[in-house]
Parts: C-alpha cells; structure tokens; sequence
DNA sequence: TGTACATCAGTGAACGCGCGTTCACTGATGTAC
DNA sequence: TGTACATCAGTGAACGCGCGTTCACTGATGTAC
C-alpha cells in the first residue's frame, strides 16, 4: 500500500485502487479479530475479499508486509482517538483522564487490534521501525504533552538515533529523570490495567472493572498532578 | 501427562516414562521460546525430541494439551520463584519488593514463558480453568497474603464458582473494595511495567529499566502500606 | 522359576489440509501521437 | 478523434512445505499363575 509507490492520478483506475485497498484493510481487521495477529493468513483475507491469492500481491509486499500496514492503521486510530478526547478538555488534570479514557475505551472496542500493538510481540515478526515509529509514538507523544504546562514542538521523524522521537519530545518539555520515570510509570499502569481487564488476567477477581479503572485514573493524575 | 491418569508404580518403565515426560516438557519450553505459542507443533516437538510424532500422543491429548501442561508449569515456576523470595522477608514493606522483584527477575530470565501466561491470549486457545486456575492464582494470592498482615487462609480447589479462590482470599482478609481495588491496581502496575520492558513497548523511552522499575515498587508500596 | 498373556511405548506410513509465493497469461484502462 | 502501444489488475495453476491426527504394527516390559 503505502510502499508501493504510485503517483496520484485520479481517474477509474486510481479510485479503483484505493478502495481495494480499504477493503483489504479492512478485511485485514476481520481476519485479526477472528483468528490473531500470528495466524494472519493472505489466503485467508484474498478468501475474504472473494479474490485470487496472487491479487494481493499488487498490494502488499508479503505476509509481514500486511501486517505492518495494520499495525501502523492501529496506532495511529488510537491516537487519533486519543488526540480528538483530550482536544475537549483544557485543564491537565481533565486532559489526562480523557486520555486514559480514550485508552481503555478504544482497547475495548478494538480488542484484536490492542493486542497487535500492545500484547505480546507476534512471534518471527520484526517490526520495521522505519515504517512503525512515527505512528507508534504518536500515543506517547500525547502523554508527554499534556504532562508537560507548555506545547510539545512537532519533532521531525528521522527516527533510528538511539532516543526514539518520544523520549526527545519528553526531554524538551524539561522533564527532570524523575518526572521521566513517573510518566513511564503512569503509562505501565494504564497499559497495564487495560490489558488485564481486556486478556482477563485476574480472572474475575472482580466484576467492577470500570470502577477499578476509574480508580486507577484517579491514581495517575495523582501521580503526575498531585 | 498429568490428565491422563496412571496408578505410581516405580521400576524401569514408570522411570522411563517420567524421564520422557521431563524431556517433553523441556523441548516444549524450548519450542515456545524459539516460535512463540501459537506456533507450537506437536511434530516440531517431536523433531527435537528425536522421536516419531505420533509417540507424543502416549503423553498428550493433542496440541492444545501440551499449551495448557507448560501454561500450568510456567505459573508454578513463577508462583515457587515469588514464594521462595517472599519467605526471606519479614516485613510486609520488604516482602512486597521481594515480590515485586522475584515476578521482574523470573520475567527476564524465562520471556517467553511470561508472555505465554501474561502477555496477549493465544488465539484459538481456550484455557481450560479447572486445570489452570489453581496454578493461576498462587502468584495473585501470595501478592494478596502479603497485603494483609493476617495469614491467608488456604482455599480449596473448588473453583469455578462466580468468584476464584484469589478473589475469596482476598476477600477473606476482610479486604474492604477500596484496599481491593488497591491491590489490583498495584499488580496491574507491576505486570504493566514487566510487559512493557519485556515487550519494548516503549521504544528507547529510557535506558535505565532498572531504575524505572524500582521507582515504580516504590510506588506501590506507598500505594500498599503507605 | 518359567511360561502365557496383557499392557505399554514407540514406529512409520498415510490422510487431508492450508499456507506463502511464483509465474505465464488475459483483458481492461491509460497515454502519446 | 482514432490508432498503436504501454501499463496495470486480476486469474488460475503450480511448487514445495509443515501441520495435526489416525492407524495397524512391532517389540519390550510387566503380571498372574
């Protein structure tokens, strides 16, 4: 999709072309939802689309080329969803609990999807991070921001130096190691509690776990304000 | 393995047999380490094993028999790792840390183990709890008997009722929902934190994982005792 | 202790399956003149 | 506007592969008398 690269004509052809694509895409959610990230099949989703296998190689490099493709769609409608919750609100204490909202609310609506960002890495697949990063950070990012009182500059994606865009951006707000590290530890306890509420770690240890998340919430901008 | 029942009789035959097991379970290990879960193959097993593949069902039911063997196994080996460190403690503050870290250290030294019981489900599998529950809820109950300065009382294996063992004894410590939802909090931050280091969820955030993750025990300390 | 039978561990061939990927091809769409 | 050629999307057959599981079997170990 994105790597094979084309020039932008419009035309039969081009929109032909585009929504073969979403429906690939789109049939790519399906097929993670129903079977996971590691049984990922193109004869499965060529099945799907009532297509010739061969066809999605106009498309998509490869398996793993798929792959990559809905890990970036992934991230970045998380944080487009993060990103539109937090532009409500206007205090940082307000901002942050639309974040962590945004979160859970998004984990539980696109489960097969969080676990392709946030479960355990798919086995025998290596993320390109030239491809990943920029939209991978994009949630982080948002973190970073509203931790900070002033704007977080846009930084450019060069990407692949040893601190990743992320970690500059937290850096340029001036936060101090220990600032660093609490807003680490608010995003592994986020993290952390959306995925075992979604993976059913506790088993049901108990049947309130919006109330728990709620709590929790209460926890982090305790941390990060208080 | 152990569901397929045998009476315990000794001689060269049972020996064999257990030594066969033993060398199951290892490759199995191996097999999950190197692919991943859902690439666990009774015949990639057997290969290794230097053994016809259908011999492997003398010891197992099918495939997803040999994911729940090692799922059970994997959560002993963690829950004897915690117990073990927690009984060199004698304060709730230092026992708390001695968990914390001995769920760290296991996590790092056995990866893929960690993410075959915490990390995203596997998907097609379907646990099945009589079998996995009691394993399951050594490492929550001994998080739970280290909260409260009683003992925990231990639960019979009934299960499968509407609430877990883990949830009665936490409930039996006379746990009001807040300390409840607390406690929760506090092992969805350490298992957040473990899986995000694990999983590199965070990019190159920071160097200094150690650190973080020291800050956040500390953190749930306070959050416990504090 | 020896013998006859039952149990068990392991073999090897076979089944039907779905997978990723390549390849030569056809027909439709676009482009240059 | 019409024609000749280039590009592109999609087809269908084929490849070699690894998988889970079943089955009839052989030979070794255990058991009863």
């Amino acid at each position: 999709m994105d790597e094979i690269e084309q020039g932008e004509p419009t035309g039969p052809r081009a929109r032909n072309r585009a929504a073969v694509e979403n429906r690939l895409r789109a049939a790519g959610r399906r097929h993670l939802a129903e079977h996971g990230a590691a049984a990922l099949s193109l004869r499965a989703v060529a099945r799907d689309m009532e297509i010739a296998p061969s066809a999605l190689y106009r498309y998509v490099r490869n398996r793993d080329d798929l792959l990559t493709v809905l890990i970036v769609d992934a991230y970045d409608d998380l944080a487009d969803a993060i990103d539109a919750a937090v532009a409500e609100r206007t205090t940082p204490q307000t901002r942050f609990v639309a974040f962590a909202n945004a979160l859970r609310d998004w984990a539980l609506a696109h489960p097969s999807e969080y676990a392709l960002i946030y479960g355990s890495p798919v086995p025998g697949y290596r993320a390109p991070q030239e491809r990943t990063n920029r939209a991978g950070e994009r949630p982080l990012i948002a973190l970073a921001a509203l931790v900070s009182t002033t704007s977080v500059p846009t930084v450019a994606g060069t990407d692949g130096g040893i601190q990743t865009a992320a970690a500059q951006a937290l850096q340029s707000l001036g936060a101090e190691s220990a600032t660093l590290a609490r807003g680490i530890a608010v995003w592994n306890l986020l993290l952390g509690s959306v995925s075992s509420e979604l993976f059913e770690q506790l088993g049901h240890v108990t049947d309130h776990q919006a109330a728990v998340y709620a709590g929790v919430v209460d926890l982090g901008a305790a941390l990060l304000f208080g």
